[in-house]
DNA sequence: GATGAGCGA
């Protein structure tokens, strides 16, 4: 094979082919003038004029953009050149639009709340002030809860029943009425159905709280068992208002012991009887009625 | 064998 000793490399080949000069200029009309001097077939030089004029691209800039650039500016801007300047004008790309409630006012909101909270505090003297006698307790701990509770709404604007021993007693209208809750009727926030207080008859809210709901007590289960797990069990005679499982406070470890709440009391009883007896976990179950808790 | 946590004003 006769190889050129000259040549190390293909690449030098490449440079023997003659490629043509080609000049290249827009003119201020946004003319090309793409002038190509190059060998013809012949062997002969030829020069190659070409005049295009450039489009712009359509797929790139939207034409309603650049008929935009045509606007004269007016303003502070007044005779400026097309397009932002750079000095007063920052461009980013894909700012993001967040939207959210307007500031002002949730910013009214809390100044009416806090408001209220003065109010509040001004009548009560910080004091935790029963909702049904007006005693110096929460709600729930409330010594006449059960014989109260449904009266609680209508007594509003009665004077408190009851002084904090529980004595009757006829003082501080102005106070009473101060530290109720705002009625749903009067109030501007949207209060839930289960949170307003008892109304006509019919409505089962009202002395009802979640601490009085049927429930069982549900012993001898593993210690793995998850209150999903009681949920789905017992969730087959109906609805169930609450599980807990009892564990240890610090390792989290089930102590064999739970209490399932339905809303209604025959379920649980149905309940009670279907599963009490019943395997589960390959322990044998116990349920039994929980006992009321207190203190 | 065993009977609950935490919240609020």
């Amino acid at each position: 094979m006769a190889t050129s000793t000259q040549k190390t490399s293909w690449a030098d080949e490449v440079d023997e082919i003659d490629q043509p000069k080609i000049e290249d200029f827009v003119d201020e009309n946004g003319i090309r003038t793409t002038i190509e001097y190059t060998t013809n077939d012949e062997g002969k030089k030829v020069k190659i004029t070409r005049k295009t004029k450039r489009v712009l691209q359509k797929s790139l800039v939207d034409h309603v953009v650049a008929e935009r650039k045509t606007w004269a500016k007016f303003g502070q801007e007044k005779g400026n050149k097309p397009g932002p300047d750079r000095a007063t004008t920052t461009i980013a790309e894909d700012v993001p639009l967040r939207i959210s409630a307007g500031n002002k006012s949730s910013e009214k909101e809390q100044a009416q709340d806090n408001t209220v909270k003065a109010n509040l505090a001004r009548a009560g003297a910080g004091k935790v002030v029963c909702r049904i006698c007006k005693g110096a307790h929460f709600t729930a701990k409330c010594p006449y809860k059960d014989t109260l509770g449904g009266l609680e709404v209508r007594r509003l604007d009665a004077p408190p029943m009851f002084d904090e021993d529980g004595a009757p007693s006829g003082a501080e209208p102005a106070a009473a009425a101060a530290a109720a809750p705002a009625a749903a009727s009067t109030g501007g926030k949207y209060v839930p159905p289960s949170m307003r207080g008892a109304r006509g008859p019919g409505e089962r809210m009202g002395g009802t709280s979640r601490d009085d709901l049927p429930t069982l007590r549900v012993t001898n289960i593993s210690e793995d068992t998850q209150e999903n797990d009681l949920r789905e069990l017992f969730g087959a005679f109906g609805r169930v208002a609450r599980v807990y499982v009892g564990r240890d406070r610090e390792t989290g470890v089930g102590k064999g012991f739970a209490f399932v709440s339905f809303e209604d009391k025959t379920t649980a009883e149905r309940a009670m009887q279907k599963m009490h007896g019943r395997g589960y976990d390959n322990l044998i179950l116990n349920v039994q009625w929980s006992q009321p808790r207190d203190k």
